[in-house]
RNA sequence: CGCGGGGUGGAGAAGUGGCAUCUCGCCUGGCUCAUAACCAGGAGAUCGUGGGUUCAAGUCCCACCCCCGCAACCA
């Protein structure tokens, strides 16, 4: 038995979770129950990121102080988790004052070690704002918010880390796997652009003030996104259950966030001295019926609308079966139902139906299960293996789905109803055995992917006297 | 020449030199245990365009066209 120890990004608790979200969630909620099953010690760990300008500057917008703020937001996660069926061992919030004392203590050593100086932080500042403006945020070279002032070059104290000089470390430790980026593809970009160079960050904020204070300048905090990432860390030292769990094996996020955890990460670890985490994956982003997906064309999908049209299993399959992992794709409502229908309906609920029906009908309502685990379907147990081992969540699912329909073959091909009416019953109980124990080890594959769905099947293959299963998903209206 | 990804039957994808594959949809036939489900067979692809290398190219090389991310203080 080994340790396994998985995290999802701290989502920015301003915004309400997205199908985005769920999507990263829900991946990690499959790579750690799959790990239970094996055996594994596991960690899996989520939360929410609540410090920051932004955050401070929406709680004002909402007449609330920042934490009442947050308080009032972070529920919409928790219960979008909830709902999509995701048991998370471990929720953390970075306004917990024991994350902060790690990212404080963390930030002090960094500091002691001599690889944090102070300097200057220059940029377009909007004074009716009180913060400073990213190229984009300009609209006709003004903030929107305040388009009669002018932007204003303003320059701010800060502390700066040493990011630059750990270039060819990182570098050195990509190339040796000390840790890895996948796909391929992200890494390769992220090693050309180390190639390129690397400049210091400034990691202090001196308007922010919702945030943790940098322990040796109590007129600063630290930047949101170092105290962010310290949250992979910090779980592991204050909260029990993740004790000694530390390195990660698993980073996951999506594409947009990559540097910070391929590059600044690993950077503040190696600054720390503490063990760099194993793999860095990310995934790619949704487009939706072909758009990206905005709050503006109104086209965000939320992974509650997702769960009351199917149910939590049934989205679950559908966003995991349907999104690659290594690159972008579309997604579309009507996919999705097409793929409900003939996947679900009448795949593997069809199937199932067919089988309960026939064991209560040609069998007795019961069957022999073959002894031995993956009795008929061991292949597929290494195909799901390695599939997982690669992100590879459609193909997990593909191969679980063709012993289905392997099932559905053999029924067309024996014919039981057939033999019953040449009254030769006593061929179809070995058939019945095997069916019902391939749908068993269906069942065995889905847990991680499809927890309930599997627990039912099981529930009925495994009664005294098993009659037609009610539909494992009845066809959409 | 900023960096990177992509363009494969109607849709979504796989495929880094050797008969172009899978899922969905479509057509025809079969079946009736099953959620009008299932099974078999079939039609449908000049693999973005033009050159090149090779006995052999979706796959390697060159040029071009088109989409899409990223471009470092951003979730």
């Amino acid at each position: 038995m080994s340790k396994f120890y998985i995290t999802t990004p701290i989502y920015y608790i301003n915004d309400k979770p997205h199908i985005g979200h769920a999507y990263t969630t829900l991946v990690a909620d499959v790579l750690a129950r799959w790990h239970r099953q094996q055996g594994d010690a596991v960690f899996f760990l989520t939360g929410t990121d609540e410090h920051g300008a932004k955050v401070q500057e929406s709680a004002a917008a909402a007449g609330l102080a920042p934490p009442e703020f947050a308080d009032k937001n972070v529920d919409k996660f928790k219960q979008a988790w909830q709902s999509l069926g995701i048991k998370y061992d471990y929720f953390i919030r970075t306004s917990d004052e024991r994350h902060e004392a790690v990212v404080k203590d963390l930030m002090r050593q960094i500091y002691e070690s001599d690889y944090i100086y102070e300097g200057l932080y220059e940029g377009l500042y909007c004074v009716g704002c009180e913060r400073f403006l990213q190229p984009d945020d300009l609209v006709n070279g003004k903030c929107p918010l305040h388009p009669h002032q002018l932007p204003v070059q303003q320059k701010e104290k800060n502390y700066f880390f040493k990011l630059s000089s750990f270039r060819d470390k990182l570098l050195a430790a990509l190339e040796n796997d000390k840790y890895k980026i996948v796909p391929a593809t992200r890494r390769n970009e992220v090693v050309g652009k180390l190639k390129k160079g690397l400049a210091d960050i400034s990691i202090s904020r001196a308007g922010v003030s919702w945030g943790v204070q940098v322990p040796w300048d109590k007129a600063q905090t630290i930047y949101v996104w170092v105290d962010a990432l310290i949250n992979y860390y910090s779980a592991t030292q204050f909260e029990n259950k993740g004790k000694d769990f530390w390195p990660a094996n698993v980073h996951l996020m999506a594409k947009d966030i990559l540097w910070f955890h391929a590059v600044i990460w690993p950077a503040l670890l190696l600054a720390a001295e503490l063990p760099l985490p194993q793999t860095i994956a990310c995934h790619g982003f949704f487009t939706i019926d072909g758009q990206k997906m905005s709050k503006s064309l109104g086209n965000v999908i939320d992974p509650n609308d997702l769960v009351k049209e199917f149910g939590v299993d049934a989205a679950r399959y559908l966003l995991l079966s349907q999104i690659p992992f290594n690159s972008d794709g579309d997604i579309s409502w009507e996919r999705f139902r097409e793929r409900y229908e003939s996947d679900l309906a009448n795949g593997l609920g069809n199937t199932f139906s067919r089988v309960t029906n026939m064991i209560e009908k040609f069998g007795q309502g019961r069957f022999n299960q073959a002894q031995g685990v993956n009795q008929f379907t061991s292949i597929t147990a290494s195909a799901v293996a390695s599939a997982l081992r690669n992100f590879q969540f459609d193909s997990a699912l593909l191969a679980i789905f063709n012993v289905v329909s392997s099932i559905d073959e053999e029924i067309e091909r024996t014919k039981p109803w057939q033999m019953a009416k040449d009254s030769k019953e006593s061929a179809i109980g070995p058939l019945l055995d095997k069916w019902g124990t391939m749908l068993l080890d269906v069942a065995m594959y889905l847990k991680p992917f499809m927890p309930a769905t599997a627990k039912k099947m099981e529930d009925a293959l495994r009664t005294e006297k098993i009659t037609k299963a009610e539909p494992l998903f009845p066809r959409l209206n």
